[in-house]
This record gives C-alpha cells, sequence and structure tokens, in this order.
DNA sequence: CTTTAATTATAACAACCGGTCTACTAGTAT
DNA sequence: ATACTAGTAGACCGGTTGTTATAATTAAAG
C-alpha cells in the first residue's frame, strides 16, 4: 500500500488499472510493462507464476484501495442514507472527470475468470465481502437488524456494479446519480 | 456440416454463448468455430468484418432472446412487485440449475470493449436500453410516473447485471434470491 | 576490492491470435 | 453437359501471447 517504491508495487498498480479497466484476457503482459515502464524479467521475479499471480495481486490491492475509499465516504455522514448517496455520488462525481481511468472496480476480470479461474475468482470473491462487511457495518451501526443489513449491503454491491457497468457503457454519469436518488426508498427502515 | 439451420445462426448462437460467459478477448475464434462445428471459411463469409462483427450480431442476438426471456417473466403477474420478483427468482433458478451455460447476459463484453471498441458498446447500450423499455412499460401500465418507471427500470438493469456477477463470482444463487426479496420495498409508489 | 546474492534486462520459445487466401463441394439454371 | 454461384473447408500468414532461460547489472556483505 505504500508508494512507488519497489518495482513490485509499480507493476501491481498499473496492472490493477489495466484489468479493471479492460478485464483479465484484454490486458497483454506486455502492456503491463510498458505502462509500468518495468521489464519481463522483473515480473517474472515477484511473480513466479505469471498473470494469474499478478492479476490476484492486483484485485487485493484494488480491495484494500477500494474499502479505504468506501469507508472515507461514509464516515461523511452518521445517517446511512446521507452516507451512501454521498458514496455513490462520489462514484459517479469520479466518473464525469475522467472517464479514461474509471472501470468497474472489478466486475469484468470477476465475469470474465468466473469460470476459467478459481484462484481469481476466489480473490474477487474475498473483494466483494470486504465492501459488503463495510456496508453492513454501517447499517448495523444505524439499528438495523442482521439480516436486512446482510441483505442491503449484498444489494448495494450488486447496485454499484450494475451502476458503473451501465455508466461505461452509456458513457454518462447519469445511472449511478439515478441509484443514488434510489437509495432513501431502499434503506427505509 | 450444415445442421438444421443456417451456419450463420448456428456461429451466432455459439459465439453469443461463449461471449456471454467469459467475454470478448476470453474467446478466440478457433473455439467459436469448433464449439460450432463450422469453419473459418463460413465465418468470414457472413462476417466479412471478422471478429468485432460476430460480436455485434452475437449482443443483438443475446438483446433479443433476453427480452422475450423478460417479457415472458414479466407476463405471469400483473403487479409489478410480483412481476418482477418471478423475473428474477427465474434467473435464480436457471443458474441454480445449469451453472456453467450461465454468463452476464452482457455485463463482460461490455465492461472490456467500453473504451476500446465504439460499435460493441454501441450494441451493449441498445441492448440495456431495449430491457430498460420493457420494465418501464410495465411499471407505466401500473401508474408509475414517467419519471419514477425509467428511474427504476435503470436500477433493476443494474441490480440484475451486478446480482448475476455476484452469482458467478459466488457460486450460489442467493443474491439474486436476496435481491428479489428487496424488490418490494424499492417499488413501493 | 572480492564475492555473493538480489534484481533487471533481453532474447528466444511454442502456442495461439485474428485474418487472408485458394481450392473445393453442392446446387441451380441454362 | 456446362457455367455459374453460394457456401464450406482448411492451410497459411504475420504478429502477439504468456512463459522460460540466460545474461547483465546493481546492492550488500565480508
Amino acid at each position: 500500500m505504500t508508494d512507488k517504491k519497489n518495482a513490485k508495487d509499480i507493476i501491481i498498480k498499473a496492472a490493477s488499472r489495466l484489468f479493471r479497466t479492460r478485464g483479465y484476457y484484454g490486458v497483454g503482459l506486455n502492456e503491463i510493462l510498458k505502462e509500468s515502464g518495468t521489464a519481463k524479467g522483473s515480473l517474472y521475479y515477484y511473480f513466479p507464476n505469471g498473470k494469474e499471480e499478478l492479476a490476484i495481486a492486483a484485485i487485493d490491492y484494488t480491495k484494500e484501495f477500494v474499502a479505504d475509499k468506501i469507508r472515507r465516504a461514509l464516515e461523511k455522514f452518521e445517517e446511512p442514507i446521507q452516507a451512501f448517496q454521498a458514496h455513490i455520488n462520489d462514484l459517479s462525481e469520479e466518473f464525469g472527470v475522467h472517464k479514461e481511468i474509471f472501470g468497474l472496480p472489478i466486475g469484468t476480470i470477476a465475469g470474465e475468470t468466473s469460470l476459467t479461474s478459481e484462484p481469481i475468482r476466489l480473490a474477487c470473491q474475498s473483494a466483494f465481502e470486504c465492501w459488503q462487511l463495510i456496508y453492513v457495518e454501517k447499517l448495523l451501526a444505524s439499528g438495523y437488524s442482521e439480516k436486512h443489513a446482510k441483505e442491503l449491503g449484498l444489494l448495494i454491491n450488486a447496485m454499484l456494479e450494475g451502476g458503473i457497468l451501465l455508466c461505461l457503457t452509456t458513457k454518462s454519469r447519469e445511472p449511478l446519480r439515478i441509484i443514488a436518488e434510489q437509495i432513501p426508498f431502499l434503506l427505509k427502515k
């Protein structure tokens, strides 16, 4: 999680960005190397098992990165409704500003590999669980029941991945904004 | 090797299935040909512009195929809440039965290509719009306002794509079932 | 300095990619 | 029978893929 120090982190960061935006099979090793300014030797030194191992590291990095972003956004308001709206609007805003480097956090790679690579699938699952847990905790703190909180946490995860996908496909930030507006109806106790 | 139908449709069907489950870059032409039992000559005879043109045809096919499925499911109940729940539970059921051949309708390919192929992106956008329109019409028929219906239609689209993604990554049909249970809160007028 | 380990840089690898090309079959109309 | 055409089959191409092996470089330790 430290900044640009060793080559390993640089490679992970570049891979994370590229995998997120274009998927696992859509990005080649050469492109990752070019973007990160490193060479093949370094990649296979740090990731002896190649592309798959790198992808898992990239997903883990994205998991933590996104988790921090979620936490920071949810802290802004005590009330879940306002907090989640703030979070979603943050995403929408980010998409509006620099749409090129914005991808489904891990949706694309998750869909591509769910049937072809069990290790990557598990890494994606872990990320989704991590984010959901943050949502759940926020809801529990406001008195939602354990069951209800878990259901809503899952739903928010699904809505966000789907919403980001729609933003990408329509090249507009409207989908996420509309989703944010529906949050109050959803979180009504 | 001409089966009951012409080769073009066979290729489109095979491509549709493979693209849906593993994405655009995750599937090679040779695999599509092997699966469809045709040869390269036929493919480039019907799709002179190659893989991209085939992908668009496959997406259009998926669009109509899924649209029919949605219409059939929504017809079962007049009340939107029950109708949408039936639709989502259908999907969940289908995933439980044969999870291998179940993919995000087009989520994966949409994410992969939104930044790399404008024609494919537009085909995906058209599919999403088509499905949303069906949702909207169902809601309008029950007295929802135009604005509210459109918002909910988009939300349902996002929830479904996200929910299917979560089903794939967790190898469980629970996500879609949980989403179905939340529908009543969402559609409350 | 010398020696040794850690890291990086290339070159080469088979396998496969999407795409092109030509030969071939089968059916139809003349 | 002949000529024409729609459609099929598959070998082949240049380029790229992920991976491996090895050489060159740097850093650390004695």
